[in-house]
RNA sequence: GGGUGUGUAGCUCAGGUGGUUAGAGCGUACGCCUGAUAAGCGUAAGGUCGGAGGUUCGAGUCCUCCCACACCCA
């Protein structure tokens, strides 16, 4: 139909006709503004009735299975923003695998034994007045469980307020009966297999409350002390190495001196520490006052930096003392030498070997430091790694009293009944004194560990634990990958786990090679017992009850009744039942650490659970950088022992969160941001961008402005898709062209789609979280908001529906819709829900759900790498044009684009060739635009590249009504004010 | 004190094996539009690449030391 053939009878339109109702303008209800606190909770109803979760599951067909296995949280309190930020790149995990084509299942959990719940009940009793020691355990025990349950729902329903998706109606809890038979049962394993024995260690011991305290119950407090120097006779020196002196060595009749702040544990002493880097020397004392502690004609070895300090406190004039020679650490190594208190009794009369140890200095005391490895970590760990733990001392009670055995000092106290200095330190002191042991004594501060509860001192005392040795070679059946729980996990480490990012990998690696054997026992009542009997045999061995059946029966009770069947009365009669001897058999009440519990999970979940994997190995972990200390680690020497390699394929961690400027969140500054706060402010959505705009493997930053930007960056994603949803309105099936029939602008966003779709998926695969945001947000921004839809606006709007034009722009709107939707939704979870329901289910009454979706298919035939190029040089010369009206607009000689027509020059062959055929007009919102194949005139505006260049001109004619562009046959036609493309769309009947 | 890691524009981040005037998005400023409008478009200003040495013709990129921050351990 011709436009000017229409009924020359249409009235002349007045001036300024308003063709507005004429135009497609964009139509959706999606409203600007998110509104996300208010609406988050009733998509949350409506997954809810859903059941999506389910759902996925029911449908899941023969999709391959994928397993986040939970890493489980301490259930005792509100969440913070870290575990909102743990929880959300764990969803991001599940929902990308799932929308990828997996089945991916998330079974969330929580872990329910341990101190600090233990504590706060404790702590309620103490308010009531009320004595820990009176509660039968079992009514402490009880009492914890009621704790960790009210917490659990409290944390379920903030968890799910984030949006995560998982098996919430059905966790897995470590306090579950079934849970605390497993963790026995897998605890058995270990006993039968052999590892299990018993050991002694330091551990921080109150002897006010006569209880092992943990880290969490010390508080640090300056102390005044009596610090001593002592002097341990050389005994005997390696002479092959020995220099400077007659064979035999001139340090055999010298003396090492130790420095030490806890006189008492002189009579515990095993050994000297020396650092190797140290520079040691032999002095020789000349003259010494009468009556004077070191005598002259004594000969102290120390190290050099201290030893006027030292021998300044011995009462010896500068010049009263000489350096006879360097001491090298070759030569300290082979020297071994006698307990001072040898000379007063034989119960010292054992040698006491002189080691390197990394952990002694010279910026005070004398650069020897005297190693008593019951009181003492840093010396309980020497011995250990010198194979010299059966050196270890018994010399002192739980009330912190030397015992019966002890000459000189039985019955003395280190504290008195107050909590203050005992007579310990006294008599000790005193005794090396009257022997001539002592060279030295400083009274000063220190900082020492207190009791948080009794505020007194705590001393270190090593008790008897449970440990499972990680260098015995198992004979069970599971050594392909190694023979020990060690080798096994350095194995797993090493070949068959993935790790993300990579650095984990070293993290955890050179932990397992250096660690000690694992310490299993806690003397506390919250927990799942360490269910075994022992003995100890007459030789003075403690051994275990290795009785399946026994085992059994324990495992049996415990899945029906708990735990707590371990503390019933008659515990130890029902289970050793049928024993021959039972009555030599006790048994062990302490606790398994948590760090079993938790490290068994993979049992009692992956293993047991209908909804674990085939071969009950989890794809990912996905923790915190602290748990490679933790999880990570108790769960692989876990698996190592139990099923002979690691119970995951992947672990993926992330960092911590900091205060905006870098440190770490302080409740005094203020600094603290808490997840529920931001819920509320903004929404859980900005709390996912947040995450996922982050990079996750470092330390993150939050706070106020943050978050505002954040918020920012959302409202612009949100308005490109609003836009979308507008340009969509009404879209049909039939509307559809093929790609080979579009327009090569069109053509251009298939290949971006075709891009992004590689980028998202392999993003998404890695765990590139950020990168898939990056990529994503800028394609919204730079390429569609900012081009694409600037551009297709004017088509949108005023092209008749059935123009190729308009419907191959609707056709790529909608494949964009369908991909940008789906490739956010598992990020902004509600957004893309709401997006979504807004185009196919604007009441919500329907059942589809956006995550009921996978990511489309994209076909790999949209990516035309020639195209791209090509447009790679257009956007280029279009950005010269749009620089090119600045200087116009900014003198007010045109606002609007369109009202200029300005002259492109192209000097640039290639550049050329790329502007074949295209409409630069149309792509640069001018009314016209003409293409000089020419040099570039010396007025033309330029940006870098010389051979390009515009001359602005105004566009001629008059202004379209309709369409707004400025064109010479506007007037021309049937309708007034119109340019022809307008005059016959509406001829066409187009609204 | 030890181990591990991080440090690039106001904010969040890019910057294979060292190579021309260090990039993006957001924010900011200014201008335009008023048919995405508590929106949209354009232009611009922002960086001693934590600091100091060194290697090299040339270093954000390699080496050494230092500083700050974090996690784990002591």
């Amino acid at each position: 139909m011709c436009a000017d053939t229409t009924d020359p009878t249409t009235p002349a339109a007045p001036e300024g006709t308003d063709y507005r109702d004429t135009l497609f303008l964009p139509e959706t209800d999606f409203p600007m503004r998110a509104g996300l606190p208010k609406r988050e909770p009733d998509w949350l109803a409506r997954w809810e009735k859903l059941a999506v979760y389910t759902r996925l599951r029911e449908s899941a067909g023969e999709r391959p299975v994928f397993v986040l296995h939970d890493g489980p949280p301490y259930a005792n309190g509100h969440l913070h923003i870290g575990h909102a930020l743990n929880k959300i790149l764990k969803d991001f995990v599940v929902r990308s695998a799932q929308m990828r084509g997996y089945d991916s299942r998330y079974v969330p959990g929580w872990d329910c034994h341990g101190l600090p719940i233990e504590w706060k009940i404790e702590e309620q009793y103490r308010k009531k007045g009320k004595s820990k020691d009176a509660v039968p355990v079992n009514e402490l025990r009880a009492e914890c469980r009621r704790f960790a349950d009210e917490w659990i729902d409290v944390q379920r329903a903030e968890f799910k307020r984030l949006g995560v998706i998982g098996n919430w109606e059905d966790p897995y809890l470590t306090m579950a009966f079934d849970a605390e038979a497993v963790i026995a049962e897998e605890f058995h394993k270990f006993v039968m297999n052999g590892t299990v024995y018993q050991g002694s260690k330091p551990v921080m011991w109150s002897p006010m409350e006569k209880t092992a305290l943990a880290e969490a119950e010390i508080e640090y407090h300056d102390r005044q002390i009596d610090t001593i120097w002592v002097k341990f006779p050389v005994r005997m020196a390696a002479s092959n190495i020995a220099t400077g002196g007659a064979p035999g060595s001139d340090l055999l009749d010298a003396a090492v001196v130790i420095w030490t702040t806890t006189p008492w544990t002189i009579p515990s002493n095993r050994g000297i520490a020396f650092g190797a880097e140290i520079a040691y020397g032999l002095y020789e004392v000349t003259e010494a006052p009468e009556g004077n502690w070191v005598t002259a004609g004594e000969k102290l070895v120390m190290a050099d930096a201290l030893a006027a300090d030292i021998l300044g406190r011995a009462r010896l004039e500068p010049g009263s003392y000489k350096r006879v020679r360097q001491v090298g650490a070759e030569e300290l190594a082979g020297l071994t030498c006698a307990h001072p208190l040898a000379a007063a009794d034989g119960f010292w009369g054992y040698d006491v070997p002189v080691m390197a140890a990394d952990f002694v200095t010279d910026d005070t005391g004398s650069g020897f430091v005297h190693c008593a490895p019951s009181h003492g970590e840093d010396d309980y760990e020497l011995f250990r790694q010198k194979g010299l733990l059966d050196r270890i001392t018994h010399n002192i009670g739980p009330a912190g009293e030397f015992l019966e055995h002890v000459p000189f000092f039985a019955g003395n106290f280190i504290l008195d009944r107050k909590g203050r200095e005992g007579t310990a330190n006294k008599v000790v002191v005193e005794k090396l004194r009257e022997i001539g042991a002592l060279a030295a004594t400083r009274r000063q501060t220190i900082s020492d560990a207190h009791s948080w509860r009794s505020k007194a001192p705590v001393i270190r005392l090593n008790r008897p634990q449970w440990f499972v040795a990680i260098d015995k070679p198992l004979d069970d059946g599971m050594g392909a990958h190694g023979q020990t729980i060690r080798e096994r996990a350095l194995k797993s480490i090493n070949e068959l786990v993935a790790w993300y990012p990579k650095t984990g990998q070293n993290r955890l690696r050179s932990m397992i090679e250096n660690r000690p054997d694992w310490v299993l026992s806690r003397q506390r009542a919250w927990g799942v017992p360490l269910a075994c009997f022992c003995r100890t045999t007459p030789e003075g061995r403690v051994e275990l009850l290795q009785d399946a059946a026994v085992n059994a029966r324990i495992v049996e009770a415990f899945r029906t009744e708990g735990a707590d069947a371990w503390f019933a009365e008659g515990a130890r009669e029902r289970f050793l039942a049928g024993v021959p001897d039972a009555g030599q058999w006790e048994m062990v009440t302490d606790i398994l650490d948590v760090w079993f519990d938790s490290g068994s999970t993979h049992a009692f979940v992956l293993r047991d659970r209908a909804d674990g994997p085939a071969d009950a190995i989890a794809d990912v972990y996905l923790e915190g950088t602290d748990q490679h200390r933790g999880w990570f680690h108790s769960s692989l020497l876990q698996g190592c022992g139990t099923r002979g390699r690691a119970p995951y394929k992947a672990v993926v961690t992330h960092g911590f969160t900091l205060d905006e400027k870098g440190q770490k969140m302080s409740k005094s500054l203020g600094t603290g941001v808490a997840p529920q706060d931001v819920i509320k402010q903004y929404g859980a959505d900005i709390l996912r961008l947040w995450v996922a705009q982050c990079d996750y493997t470092a330390d993150m930053r939050i706070g106020p402005e943050i978050l505002k930007g954040t918020a920012d960056s959302y409202r612009r994603l949100r308005n490109t898709l609003r836009f979308l949803l507008g340009a969509l309105a009404g879209f049909d099936e039939a509307e559809r062209v093929e790609p080979a029939e579009m327009p090569e602008l069109e053509r251009w966003v298939l290949h971006r789609l075709a891009e992004l779709d590689e980028r998202v998926r392999k993003g998404y695969e890695g765990h590139d979280f950020q990168g898939v945001m990056q990529s994503l947000f800028t394609f919204a921004t730079g390429d569609l908001s900012a081009f694409y839809f600037d551009i297709r606006k004017d088509a949108l709007y005023c092209d008749a529906p059935d123009s190729l034009r308009r419907r191959a722009c609707r056709t790529v709107l909608d494949l964009l819709f369908h991909r940008l939707v789906r490739w956010l939704a598992p990020v902004l979870v509600f957004t893309m829900e709401e997006v979504w329901l807004s185009r196919f289910d604007a009441a919500g009454e329907g059942e589809d759900s956006v995550h009921l979706h996978d990511f489309p298919e994209t076909p790999a035939a949209w990516r035309d790498a020639a195209l791209a190029a090509r447009w790679e040089r257009i956007r280029a010369a279009r950005r010269v044009v749009n620089g090119a009206l600045e200087g116009p607009r900014r003198e007010k000689t045109i606002g609007a684009s369109l009202e200029a027509a300005p002259t492109l020059y192209v000097a640039d062959p290639e550049t050329a060739a790329a502007l074949q055929g295209i409409d630069m007009a149309e792509l640069c919102i001018t009314s016209g635009l003409s293409i000089a194949e020419h040099d570039v005139p010396a007025e033309a505006f330029r940006l870098e590249d010389e051979r390009l260049g515009v001359v602005f001109h105004r566009a001629e004619g008059e202004k379209c009504a309709r369409c707004w562009r400025v064109l010479p046959d506007v007037g021309r036609h049937a309708r007034p004010g119109l340019c022809g493309r307008c005059d016959s769309v509406i001829g066409a009947g187009g609204r």
